[in-house]
RNA sequence: GCUCCUGUAGUUCAAUGGAUAGAAUAGAGGUUUCCUAAACCUUUGAUCAGGGUUCGAUUCCCUGCGGGAGUACCA
């Protein structure tokens, strides 16, 4: 049990025991008592005074003499207004770090792998354009979730639900026949989902010409962009897809698998993967049962025209179609039957999706329509909304050329990552090969912490003219750190054994150790709230305690041997935490840069 | 129009209702006989406005103003 968790006991017994007061342990809110002040944790007594009849210093003064009374472990503790801060022994803190010494796994929790699994699905693009940043956050997100619930003792499985048609993708098709002239990825050299946003983008370009020249001609423009000439193929083009079109579907595998091949390329880039990828190609037509046995349960209903609806006025909401009139099923019907599919191939309790905040709608409809079909884990169906990423100039549009792209942007980094390397000249022992990976691990390291850290939930906003820093509040920060303990680690050898007796414990120490033994708890939160930004602040916090103690604290020159071992033991557990946390977003921590 | 999200230093981000609102970056100044200076130490600088709840509000509620998103028998 850690020093916390039995503070909180014995608080919650001693306010019983002086006041009569019944609070449960876990509800006992101990912070830590900020830097300005003496001690380790703080206890609010505003709370409590009102049942006490007491003043806020006379309880927190009584509180605090009963607890140290119960507790070794508490050397003393002050009073300022209704704070009561508790002092924590070094002895504790030493017997801490000498009982993590050599646990690689500090922190992190292993499934037992008897409980239902989680299927986290992230990803989900489209296979008519490449990924660009916005899809950057996705993948990141989607993939340091599921590390981190991991690491919080889940069995989590991650899926990937692939757009693999519609009329977009008809879009590219068609563009590619008509002004294509036969060019592959193989012919132009080109990624193949590259190749395939490229004719995207030009049937946008041709479709609007095609606009323009009818409403010259005098028709209005809603008729007009219904009755271009291209988008009436297109909306063909969809129908023999579905027909089962020999033709139309030699060319959609075709494509498709230029697209799938340069999506590989990105993921593998990004360090992210999936356990099962999921194509609407093939989920599109599920949910229909789902539908009837909707009707037939009597939550939804049937509408005039012959649409089945459900009515979600009582919840705030709207109406939603869920079967069009013509008995053809809507993007809410096929996610309803990939609900079910999900739950019955992996016996999953827990959904979770992570897609951008502009579906926060639906999600709400999806939710409670399965609780209104009575599945008892629909509840534990999780959107995990997250934030758009802005541009200065707004809001990135595939059509309209203003993204930043995924691969141009890795490639930038590695790019930026090898010149600052360059310049520092450390890492000429390295071999070509090695220095390829760490030009590879720092680039992905500032690109990943830089979207990780940001709350989730919350817009963020990226500056192409400016460029990912390298320093300060970094990932490659986080990853010199690590390499440079680890090299602290190397010189010092093996040491003899650990002896606490006798060690002393620097307040930059203290530091150190104190963010240290903060970790389960931080991940346990962090898992709970879904929220890698909490494990990415972590590590920033940890790597700059230690910076700040390594500065002035002589570690491989310390004289008294015992002491020395304490220290190297500490580094040998902050380079654990370090790796570990990173290994939960995603980067890779480099053992010499 | 209606619904949801959001507003914190010049900029990008933090802060379970708690003490004097933290970092980074940019600006000013300093630190290498030393275990890796991608580091460390000083310093300038912010809660959109107005009410309310509370012992206490950046946080919760209301109003206004600003920004974003959704409002399809698209996905």
């Amino acid at each position: 049990m850690t020093i916390t968790d039995r503070l909180s006991q014995v608080i919650s017994q001693t306010l019983s025991d002086l006041y009569g007061i019944d609070i449960q342990s876990a509800d006992i809110q101990l912070q830590d008592t900020r830097r300005d002040f003496k001690g380790d944790y703080t206890l609010v007594v505003f709370p409590y005074v009102k049942q006490a009849r007491k003043s806020p210093e006379a309880v927190a003064n009584e509180i605090g003499s009963r607890v140290k009374e119960i507790m070794p472990d508490v050397s003393g503790y002050n009073v300022i207004k209704g704070f009561l801060n508790f002092e924590v022994a070094d002895e504790y803190w030493l017997r801490f770090v000498a009982d993590n010494l050599g646990n690689p796994d500090f922190g992190m929790a292993h499934a037992r792998g008897t409980e239902a699994p989680v299927v986290v699905e992230y990803s989900s693009p489209n296979t008519n354009k490449p990924l660009h940043l916005g899809h950057i956050r996705n993948n990141l997100l989607g993939w340091s979730v599921s590390q981190l619930l991991a690491a919080n003792g889940a069995n989590v499985k991650k899926v990937n639900l692939v757009n693999d048609r519609g009329i977009h993708i008809c879009k590219s098709m068609l563009a590619w026949l008509r002004f294509g002239n036969g060019e592959t990825p193989e012919s132009t050299g080109m990624k193949g989902d590259h190749l395939v946003g490229k004719y995207y983008v030009e049937f946008d370009k041709h479709y609007k010409d095609e606009i323009k020249q009818l409403v010259e001609k005098g028709m209005d423009e809603e008729s007009a962009k219904k009755e271009a000439p291209l988008m009436v193929e297109a909306q063909k083009m969809l129908k023999r897809w579905e027909e089962g079109d020999a033709e139309v579907r030699a060319l959609w595998e075709k494509m498709n698998g230029w697209v799938y091949a340069g999506f590989d390329e990105t993921y593998s880039r990004l360090g992210v993967g999936f356990d099962k990828i999921y194509y609407e190609s093939q989920t599109y037509l599920l949910g229909k049962e789902l539908v009837q046995k909707g009707l037939d349960m009597g939550v939804f209903y049937r509408r005039d025209d012959g649409a089945v609806c459900c009515d979600l006025t009582a919840d705030g909401l709207d109406q939603k179609v869920l079967l069009r009139s013509d008995g053809t099923s809507v993007y809410m019907t096929q996610d309803l039957g990939t609900a079910q599919l999900r739950h019955n191939d992996f016996g999953a309790e827990r959904l979770i999706y992570v897609v951008g905040n502009e579906q926060d709608y639906h999600f709400k409809v999806l939710k409670l329509i399965l609780g209104k079909l009575g599945f008892p884990w629909a509840d534990k169906v999780y959107h995990l909304s997250y934030g758009m990423v802005e541009l200065p100039n707004g809001k990135m549009k595939s059509r309209e050329g203003t993204v930043v792209d995924a691969d141009d942007l890795i490639t930038e980094m590695e790019q930026t990552a090898e010149a600052m390397s360059r310049e520092h000249g450390k890492n000429d022992e390295l071999g070509a090969d090695e220095q390829k990976h760490l030009y590879h691990i720092l680039a992905l390291g500032a690109l990943k912490y830089f979207i990780l850290k940001v709350d989730p939930t919350k817009n963020m906003l990226f500056n192409p003219a400016e460029s990912i820093d390298f320093n300060g509040n970094t990932g490659p920060f986080i990853q010199y750190t690590h390499a440079r303990i680890r090299s602290i680690v190397r010189k010092a050898g093996q040491g003899s054994a650990l002896a606490v007796e006798g060690c002393r414990l620097g307040d930059k120490e203290r530091d150190v150790v104190k963010i240290l033994h903060s970790l389960p708890e931080t991940i346990s939160q962090a898992a709970a709230a879904f929220s890698p930004a909490m494990v990415a602040n972590y590590a920033y916090e940890l790597a700059k305690a230690f910076n700040s103690f390594y500065q002035d604290t002589p570690i491989l020159r310390e004289s008294d041997e015992n002491q020395k071992t304490f220290r190297i033991a500490l580094c040998s557990c902050v380079a654990n935490a370090l790796k570990n946390t990173m290994n939960i977003l995603g980067i890779e921590v480099p053992e010499r840069m």
